[in-house]
DNA sequence: CCTGCATATATCGAACTGATATAATCTGCA
DNA sequence: TGCAGATTATATCAGTTCGATATATGCAGG
């Protein structure tokens, strides 16, 4: 999604300056499925204000630098609804580390072992934390992605630890065959997205 | 990572034209960590070769528009290398279906149901379609990746199927409480991104 | 007192996304 | 046979996003 649609979204409830709306896009559920930076809000948020999806008041605070503060109007809250009606376009993932061990036969084994080690604690954290947070997880839509979300992070830390194994040793059959990919003729690559935009 | 450094991947095993890269980044296992177009490659392709990470020879084809075949230099191997072994970055994902459920008090009770359906069906097709062609995954990392992404899948349907009638019926509760993300204090949002930045 | 973190906004270049243009050939089907 | 649509092949372009950086003040901790 993009990120005005994501600011009208971060709107709803409260208004915020971009600045909060920052810190609440990197928080979850929201950050479990998105991702925006500050080079992106301040933009976003002039636009739109531009087009009278939102309406911003500026206000000047004591011991703190201006403040830009944004809510919505009736016509950001209709595009909001609108954009979300849409088909949703298909997911996007990309992760340096599942590249790595993709590329595993280049590396030095012990490298490929402390990066799958370094991935366990940091699921192992988020976890954690999130268990904690759980019982603030509320409202039913939230919760329903919440669950979604740490399901995700518990599968992937189940499945590392369950096959970190499979790279304990080193391969000497596939050191050099290039980049197989393994598959000849894959035809699933659109399955998912064909769906999706259908 | 940067489509750069994914080019030079692809031509790690063999020689192949901007066309062909494009084509095997879209097959699995590739495809379940990252995603470029032409409009990435074609540059890439142009830029490494001015930097003689790659070399490129002009093949005139018969019955086809010309090719520019690449292959990796000594030096591109080296770089490829060396950024693998740099700490990796944190992963990217992004979801328009997911935050069409996290909205799903704004929409239809029956479109948000409409959306985990079709999910779901796609869901199954790629998994049954990873499953036809996973006898042909055979080197040891790719097939590591490739199970892990199968179990990715196999855990959203799962969760989706197991968890659907959550959002059966609609919510007297929550409808207009705005946008609570149902937490206060999250201090989990850079719990895996520093520890894999670090 | 001084370092570092939080609040607050903003910009800029580099990179990426998605659509589009061009052009020939090959495939399926009526 | 003819014709539509997919495939092979490269490329560009506008619009977006990413990541780093700049600026300025306040507050907490050592």
């Amino acid at each position: 999604m993009d990120t005005r649609t994501l600011c009208l979204a971060a709107l709803l409830g409260r208004d915020s300056s971009g600045y909060e709306i920052k810190k609440r896009l990197d928080e979850p559920p929201f950050c479990h499925f998105q991702d925006t930076g500050f080079g992106s809000i301040y933009p976003a948020l002039t636009r739109l204000a531009g087009e009278g999806l939102i309406e911003g008041t500026e206000k000047a605070q004591e011991k703190r630098p201006d403040k830009r503060v944004f809510s919505l109007t009736e016509n950001g809250r209709a595009h909001l609804i609108d954009a979300l009606m849409q088909p949703p376009g298909p997911d996007r993932f990309r992760s340096d580390f599942l590249f790595s061990l993709f590329m595993s036969d280049l590396l030095p084994r012990q490298h490929v072992l402390t990066l799958i080690d370094q991935r366990i604690d940091a699921l192992n954290a988020t976890l954690e934390a999130m268990q904690e947070c759980e019982a603030k997880v509320t409202r039913r839509a939230s919760r329903f992605v919440f669950d979604l979300g740490h399901s995700f992070y518990l599968n992937e830390r189940d499945f590392l630890v369950a096959n970190r194994y499979r790279l304990e040793e080193s391969d000497a059959e596939s050191a050099e065959t290039g980049l197989d990919s393994g598959v000849e003729h894959g035809h699933l690559h659109d399955s998912l997205e064909s769906e999706n935009r259908a």
